[in-house]
DNA sequence: TATCCAAGGTAAGTT
DNA sequence: AACTTACCTTGGATA
């Protein structure tokens, strides 16, 4: 086993795992000690993070070494908060997981670079400070697509559940630490499973487009990763073409795994805040209204208020 | 305990 | 091109 511990004070701005890893952008990692989603979130629990990543090239430097040789498991934890000088990140891998790490949690962003280029409004400025230190992630493309093709009309908790069953029946297994992990599947491993086997993990309808996609990105018709070089909605339109994935899962890859930080997705959140905060973007169309509070929260940066929005709204009640 | 409802939308069919 | 409708599943709310 390695092992590794990256001090918070050499990163860029604050720093939030449990945040930026329970918001609802990826649903690749488990919470080790108990159900991840399956109890209220209570921030500030160190908890252990794991999640198994095969080898992949970051999509914005396809000419650098993929981020891990071999399949990897990667635990990680959070010790101590953004305002403590010895807070720090501890991992556990089969491989070296810095570099790893840093992409995957943009531990590379300069947090309070962002909030600078974010507009003074209030809303964005209480998602802000109540998530301090929550950043966007990089999941790897395939995985981050099914994902949100999962998505639509479902829970959050349920969606985890879903990655975490395609994974534990369809994926890789991987050894580490004298237990048994598995790897999100290959895009040809779920082109190879019918329909059938996809509904028995309680995908719904969902199955069949999970089941096509992957097929079109097996068979080399298109990859996620391939819409990276486009101009931003020129991309979206490029990743639509894949089966059960619109406007809205497409920026979502964009955002959560393609690194353009100006995607907005329009889910039924922001389009409640947009009712409430921001009615002059209700343009009646997506692109019209995308590109409006695209201006409203930041153009470059705009992703970042999204998703603090969206998890500021989604756990208010609680 | 039974019924109802909504959950990070999309595809396919109509006008 | 704009507008409707169907779609799986299930935890939690309501009666």
């Amino acid at each position: 086993m390695e092992t590794g511990v990256v001090p918070l004070a050499a990163v860029d701005g604050a720093f939030d795992l449990q945040a930026t890893v329970e918001s609802g952008q990826t649903y690749l990692w488990d919470r080790a000690d108990d159900g991840m989603y399956d109890q209220p979130i209570a921030h500030g629990g160190d908890h252990w993070y794991e999640t198994v990543v095969r080898p992949f090239t970051p999509p914005r430097d396809p000419d650098a070494a993929p981020l891990v040789p071999e399949p990897a498991v990667v635990r990680v934890r959070q010790v101590g908060d953004a305002d403590d000088p010895d807070a720090r990140l501890e991992w556990e891998s089969n491989v070296d997981a810095e570099r790893l790490l840093t992409h995957l949690l943009r531990l590379d962003d300069d947090l309070d670079a962002i909030l600078d280029d974010t507009p003074d409004v209030s809303l964005l400025a209480d998602a802000y400070d109540r998530f301090r230190g929550m950043r966007l992630v990089r999941d790897p493309p395939f995985a981050c697509l099914v994902s949100f093709i999962c998505s639509a009309q479902m829970r959050v908790s349920r969606i985890h559940g879903m990655q975490m069953r395609l994974a534990e029946s369809f994926g890789d297994s991987v050894a580490f630490d004298g237990e048994t992990y598995h790897a999100f599947p290959t895009p040809e491993q779920l082109a190879a499973r019918t329909e059938s086997e996809l509904r028995d993990l309680s995908l719904g309808y969902r199955a069949p487009y999970v089941q096509r996609t992957a097929e079109l990105v097996a068979d080399g018709e298109a990859h996620p990763a391939a819409a990276t070089d486009r101009e931003y909605e020129a991309a979206r339109e490029y990743l639509t073409q894949f089966v059960g994935v619109g406007n809205k899962v497409a920026d979502c890859v964009l955002l959560f795994s393609l690194g353009f930080l100006e995607a907005v997705p329009l889910d039924t959140w922001i389009q409640t805040a947009i009712g409430d905060y921001f009615p002059d973007c209700e343009q009646g169309n997506y692109t019209d209204t995308s590109r409006a509070i695209r201006e409203q929260f930041g153009g470059a940066v705009a992703g970042y208020a999204q998703t603090y929005v969206f998890y500021y709204l989604r756990t208010r009640s609680e």
